[in-house]
DNA sequence: AAGGGCCTCAACCGCTATAGA
DNA sequence: CTCTATAGCGGTTGAGGCCCT
């Protein structure tokens, strides 16, 4: 099947943008808007396709696109991001206000793959270059074996946020909190458990579960995470971003077995100066609140 | 000064996803 | 359900600038 070109057009033009061409293009935006992008190039009185305005658009002319320097705070989020998205860098973008994801992956394949390369890492893996281990699991020198809180994270995902939005778990890992903010409809409950969490430090690099719980992340994700971030790091974070004091209950969304009267109580009996035995902690999630998966 | 190699990043290409007729 | 148009994504390309010899 032959596929028609996008700009079959004679006359098209290719190549650099000119300041005309880019005034033209933000004047007849400013005018109309976005979209009808097949049809823009000609009312807008330009020799190109709509696709090439689109982009043009989209990747430079925009108002709120940032420019300039990465920032090592913008260098470590995408680092971060990559390791659990891959080359999603659409996805990678929208957790980086101003930046685009074009800007983003030529940053990534002209900057910080080789930065990671540089440290013995493996860009694509983002395990050590070195590391014989197919398992997922780091080497045991990086002393991250299995980051109890990356599971930890994964029970109460999977647990208490039914509904829960991905881009939550991953916004409280990265340490985004405008990502929180855009998820406050179901943030309540997950973040007051959490924030209940991250106030005790007990948490044991050695936990394991056993009862097969479906994982919010995988293996993979949380062997990434265990990896990039030092979980005692992720619990400072968690308690950095999330406020027990200011946290609203409210209703577990989609999940009409929670009771968040019950998960209240449990909470509130719940006392952080107890020595936290992890197993012990998550049986009596079982028996306070009762298995909902 | 010249020119060759390398690097950066805007732009393009090919493809998939989605919406609407 | 099918078809078509459009939007969006990720990989790749190439022009231009920089650096080194």
């Amino acid at each position: 099947m032959v596929r028609t070109p996008c700009c079959k057009e004679e006359g098209i033009k290719k190549g650099a943008w000119t300041p005309e061409e880019d005034q033209k293009l933000i004047a007849y935006i400013q005018r109309h808007g976005e979209g009808g992008w097949r049809t823009l190039p000609e009312k807008a009185g330009l020799k190109r396709c709509g696709k090439s305005c689109r982009l043009r658009w989209a990747n430079y002319l925009r108002p709120d696109i940032k420019r300039g320097e990465f920032t090592t705070e913008e260098d470590d989020t995408i680092i971060k991001l990559h390791a659990l998205k891959g080359n999603k860098w659409a996805a990678i973008a929208t957790y980086l206000a101003g930046r685009t994801d074009n800007e983003i992956k030529n940053y990534w394949n002209t900057n910080l793959k080789k930065r990671l390369k540089q440290k013995g890492i493996d860009p694509t893996t983002h395990k050590p270059i070195n590391s014989t281990d197919q398992t997922g699991i780091g080497p045991k020198n990086l002393k991250r074996s299995s980051s109890g809180s990356a599971r930890v994270l994964n029970r109460v995902a999977s647990k208490y946020a039914v509904d829960l939005n991905r881009d939550l778990v991953t916004g409280i890992i990265i340490g985004n909190s405008t990502i929180i903010t855009q998820n406050s409809e179901v943030e309540n409950s997950t973040t007051i458990l959490l924030n209940k969490m991250s106030t005790s430090s007990g948490f044991s690099d050695n936990c394991s579960f056993s009862d097969g719980f479906p994982e919010f992340f995988s293996n993979q994700e949380i062997s990434d995470m265990s990896m990039s971030d030092d979980h005692v790091g992720l619990m400072e974070e968690l308690k950095g971003m999330l406020s027990y004091d200011n946290a609203v209950p409210g209703e577990i969304k989609g999940s009409p077995e929670a009771n968040i009267a019950d998960e209240m109580e449990f909470l509130d009996s719940w006392n952080v100066e107890d020595d936290l035995d992890l197993e012990k902690f998550v049986s009596s999630l079982d028996s306070s609140i009762g298995v909902f998966v």
